[in-house]
DNA sequence: TTCTTCATGTAATTAGTTACATGATTGA
DNA sequence: TCAATCATGTAACTAATTACATGAAGAA
């Protein structure tokens, strides 16, 4: 009656950084922060938690270190393990997930002021900008060979460019839309919609005659 | 001894929503499937659990109707919702919350085929074209004025144009990615970083010089 | 030596999801 | 009149977060 649940994407996501190497949970933490916390951000207590979930289904090992008088837990991945990871990059997963507070604030505007709305934005740009920052140094890492997992490259580097691509829209955005929002009165509601952007954006949207344009150079 | 759980931005998504007009809760998980879930996705069954929060919280009202013999509940704001849903709106939210699995699929590429990359990077283009289609249709009912809410176009416009532009996004990367990932060998862990490519994105990721490009026309 | 930051973990709680159940309505 | 779909809701469960606690190491 082993009644052990069923792995999710946060399994696999731990399994797939121990199949790069063995982690402590602490390191296991640190790679959360700087990397993979861009694509599938979790808690820390989580990445306490999740291993001894791989290690049950036997898809990892533990081995206790200790550090003076405190016990320390290295896991590593067992041969079912990358087994596993192989058979879950077999099927294709589920599309990106998308959560904005400060879209949902937007798209409430009305409840509110155009001050507020013009704020909002600005914390998206100073958002993005941050984040930005953050990949750009990590790029770099990358293109003068001074990062870690060098063999990695190839991997890291196409996902590197959608969150380059990803940080740039959404200061892009942030930018057009306090264009667009500085011409409202001060009320929301008494706003109309600019049909120009309007038109803008239908264009932009529609890819029946061209596809998307590709990713500027 | 009032242990009420304070609200979360999915009280106030839905208190937004009921800003705009009372909604029985069926209608509310029509919202969420159709616009709200593009932007902050919730199961259904949160949405009947959540206005019941807002009531106690003394935000909304709930009146209890019928169908036949069945029962059905309607959830109006209250001028405190109203109070509440303004005080929300002048502190600017978190910044965008990005999760995907298929990202997190490619970034571990080296764990699996280049084949199946290459097929995660199929089913990532085609959940873009999909959204895409729904977005412009929606995008198409509010230029022709066809759109329920016209009063609230203006707003709905900014962040329809986020999503615009985010759906092109993924699109553009996937046939960009499966360029980059068609001259991998066999196994991905054998491929090496394209210099040229890595080069292109450490121009778009450097804003020093002329901060982000503005959306395209 | 003391303060701060790094490092390691657990406990309590909640937010959210999946699964289920069933009445009402519509159209074949 | 039967089947399919629309509509309404609850129950069980789990994934995930927040809060807490404390030892180790290094700097001032």
């Amino acid at each position: 009656m082993s009644t052990e649940t069923p792995l999710t994407t946060t399994s696999y996501a731990i399994l797939g950084l121990l199949a790069v190497r063995p982690w402590s949970t602490y390191e296991l933490t640190r790679q959360m922060d700087r990397s993979l916390g861009r694509i599938w951000p979790r808690a820390q207590s989580k990445l306490y938690e999740e291993p001894k979930k791989l290690v049950r289904h036997g898809l990892a090992r533990a081995s206790a270190e200790g550090v003076g008088r405190r016990p320390r837990t290295v896991y590593s991945i067992t041969a079912d393990g990358r087994r596993a990871l192989a058979e879950w990059l077999r099927r294709p997963g589920a599309g990106p997930v998308l959560e904005s507070e400060q879209l949902l604030q937007v798209f409430f505007a009305d409840s509110g002021t155009t001050s507020d709305t013009l704020a909002t934005l600005d914390a998206a740009r100073a958002w993005a900008v941050e984040r930005n920052a953050d990949n750009l140094t990590t790029a770099r890492a990358y293109a003068e060979g001074r990062a870690p997992f060098p063999e990695r490259a190839a991997q890291t580097m196409v996902v590197g460019r959608f969150l380059t691509e990803y940080y740039r829209l959404v200061a892009a955005w942030a930018d057009w839309a306090t264009d667009v929002v500085a011409r409202w009165p001060e009320q929301p509601r008494d706003a109309e919609a600019d049909p120009v952007e309007m038109a803008g954006t239908l264009r932009r949207a529609d890819w029946s005659s061209q596809g998307p344009d590709g990713l500027s150079r």
